[in-house]
DNA sequence: CTTGAATCCGTACTTCACTACGGAGTCAAG
DNA sequence: CTTGACTCCGTAGTGAAGTACGGATTCAAG
């Protein structure tokens, strides 16, 4: 399960990707990550772009896209047709600015939900909902 | 289906939200809505407040927020106990931080891409994985 | 050369967030 | 006062993203 000259097994990428040898391999089945080729015997080696290549995916993940966006930002990195390439950056970019306005929206009226809050003792009830409502 | 005097059918309400009937149903059973007292009949009435509630839930979740975490920020604005509403509103707020940070760099990231390969022809391969890394 | 941990692979199960379905009840327009 | 759209409620099914399991290798340390 350690890393050789080699380099690092499924059990080594997962840790250092920090997930399980499953998900790996659910990966694999997704054609979200290459199966490398079996160089010595049967055991495949990974190196530090598979790890890189996951930590991506789950970071991606968190930001609320799904495997299949997911797959497309990977297409994208993995250098193909400029036209295609920068239409569905365009199209990323749209998206990732949606949701970063969402989120700046958001992040005003929590801050302030927590100055408020840290005022004022007591009860509150505070319009956390109209943040989000202009959208 | 349509609004009456006593207010919106949960026809009415899903439509005004952008959702179909059983989402509301959905949600009511998940407790993230109240389940409004049949006024007259048996057919339930909702009010402006439902509405702005459902499209708080689909803001929430499209910024990657569970219901289960939706649920807590909702008992926020109910507005119960400040000190646990503050606890709450720090944690969400942190979260909320990581994620704006892992998209501005997406966004630059695919802001570039978008200008270099609008410059040049050819093929790209760029480091898009690179945006996410440092995290 | 054995042995035990780790890999390989397929299949099946789980959770989340809906979505579909179907029968019975209600209500407003004609 | 009928009729048809809509509501009510429960149960079941779906798709995404894993997670679990188990038998058959394989590899490396003793």
């Amino acid at each position: 399960m350690t890393a050789t000259a080699h380099g690092l097994t499924i059990g080594a990428l997962a840790a250092e990707a920090g997930v399980h040898v499953e998900t790996i391999r659910f990966y694999q089945r997704k054609r979200l990550l290459p199966e490398p080729a079996r160089a010595y015997g049967t055991i495949r080696r990974y190196g530090a772009a598979d790890v890189a290549r996951v930590r991506f995916i789950k970071s991606a993940q968190r930001l609320g896209f799904s495997l299949e966006e997911i797959a497309g930002l990977l297409a994208l990195e993995d250098g193909r047709h400029c036209a295609e390439a920068r239409t569905l950056a365009e199209q990323k970019l749209d998206a990732v600015r949606a949701k970063l306005d969402d989120l700046r929206r958001m992040e005003a009226v929590l801050a302030q939900l927590v100055d408020r809050c840290a005022a004022s003792r007591g009860t509150i009830s505070c319009p956390l909902i109209a943040a989000l409502h202009a959208r």
